[in-house]
DNA sequence: GCCAACGTTGGC
DNA sequence: GCCAACGTTGGC
């Protein structure tokens, strides 16, 4: 069991779309970083903890939390011309680009912002908090986890 | 809207 | 294999 931060864009995909979602569950697709993508297909598991957080938005924040369901497989949309995610360069036979199902678990009571994050000693360590960090898929300390929950007001 | 930081691409 | 140029991310 481990855990991960995601990052989103509330235009684009918010914790809420996640929870009007058919079974609150959605794909995770069109990561397109390495990096994230070997998480995804490699490392992330079946009922691993994902921390929700709204990239690009005000505020900026962690909003709840989500888990998988399902483990790394192909982003069809990879293969679909159409597809603001399409990579011409990806082969059905070896596909290049993965994600997940992850369902909306919990929202949380109240957000944990950037800011308060930032102001957080404990969670200094966070991949989010380091400078350059632009990775959209990230790991999470058990620790990190424990503490982002409580100061969400979940338990 | 700006721009720093980072990742990727491609010429050499 | 280096690295300049370019594109993207995402906070501000």
């Amino acid at each position: 069991m481990a855990y991960w931060l995601f990052k989103s864009e509330p235009d684009v995909f918010s914790f809420d779309d996640l929870m009007k979602a058919k079974n609150r569950t959605t794909f995770w697709e069109g990561v397109r970083n390495y990096q994230a993508r070997n998480f995804l297909r490699d490392q992330i598991k079946k009922s691993d903890g994902v921390l929700y957080y709204h990239s690009n938005a005000e505020p900026k924040a962690i909003i709840g939390t989500a888990k998988v369901v399902r483990e790394g497989y192909p982003d069809p949309t990879q293969f679909d011309p159409k597809s603001d995610y399409y990579d011409e360069d990806a082969k059905r036979d070896e596909p290049r680009w993965y994600g997940v199902d992850i369902q909306a678990d919990r929202a949380f009571k109240q957000v944990v912002t950037l800011e308060e994050i930032k102001q957080t000693g404990a969670l200094a360590g966070m991949m989010l908090v380091k400078k350059g960090a632009r990775l959209s898929v990230q790991p999470v300390t058990p620790e990190q986890w424990r503490h982002i929950l409580s100061m969400g007001g979940l338990k």
